[in-house]
DNA sequence: TATCTTGTTCAATATGTACTGAATATTTTG
DNA sequence: CAAAATATTCAGTACATATTGAACAAGATA
């Protein structure tokens, strides 16, 4: 029957969405609560829900929820009258996201610099690799920051 | 020895680039290759320099460079009277790993969208996650390929 | 063609880590 | 406080994939 199309189509968001998460690194299951989470009804799934829906051991949830919490990717939220947890995505979860990627940047451009006063001791050996990379990361270093406040600013609510 | 201290840092940068590759899903081998083309000298490696200098198997370095060249990270090098091939760092390396993203970000933004058209099914389910989520992923594919743009007009060589 | 060098592919191992069930801790309810 | 519900931690398993040695292929030399 037609729900059981639908059904079947958000299973298939789910993964889709786990599997790109996956290609950035994380687990599986984070992925699965990150897809999940963004389409089901209510937007606040208890710790059971995600057990029971996603079909996984109460540890996996414990375990990535905390990891998504960790990295700002969803949010804890208590439910007047219910006693379980509930979790829901952060509002930015995604431009978190990238947001999360700065650190990986800043520790790239420190290591070029890093590599560039190791390259001071021979003199003879090419610099141009290094300064390359140098150059680019304080670039990335100091836009994406920018570009990421104009989104906000662009989008506040 | 003060060449045996160089030397050891040389060692240390190559690993802490590698490190910093894995965070984002690469092999750790295929982070030493790029770790070591970046500060040897010369700028380019024959095959088995790599084996040589970072002690890992034949099959490793035919892998990984193969998977580093897809990435457009690093690039063959031909030297006139020497009949290894030879690898190099490639001149925007650091600029592909960003743009490598930017297929990543489509997808998001894609999937996003597929979802809202599954929530047109269910009309009572909230959109506004998956609405900021398209949102987000509209702009960074629009505005993130005009910064690398900006990036490689101001630094064309 | 025979031989040596160079690089790839294949099958097996090693390694890391995602994932789980069970035990434990914590919190809530009566 | 006892009992029930909920969540975390722990120790072991499962699983994926990075890595390897050896066999194989391809290319150069002579």
């Amino acid at each position: 029957m037609a729900s059981d199309d639908l059904y079947e189509k958000k299973k298939q968001f789910v993964e889709e969405i786990s599997l790109l998460m996956e290609e950035s690194g994380k687990p599986r299951i984070a992925g699965q609560i990150m897809g999940w989470l963004m389409i089901c009804d209510p937007p606040q799934q208890s710790f059971s829900d995600l057990v029971e829906h996603l079909d996984v051991s109460k540890a996996s949830i414990s375990n990535m929820t905390r990891m998504l919490l960790q990295s700002g990717l969803i949010e804890k939220v208590r439910i007047p009258g219910e006693r379980q947890i509930h979790f829901q995505i952060q509002e930015e979860a995604w431009v978190n996201v990238l947001e999360n990627q700065l650190e990986n940047i800043n520790a790239l451009r420190k290591i070029s610099a890093t590599g560039l006063d190791l390259l001071e001791e021979d003199p003879d050996t090419d610099k141009t690799r290094l300064r390359k990379m140098n150059k680019f990361y304080q670039f990335a270093e100091k836009n994406l920051p920018k570009l990421i406040h104009q989104y906000k600013k662009e989008h506040f609510d």
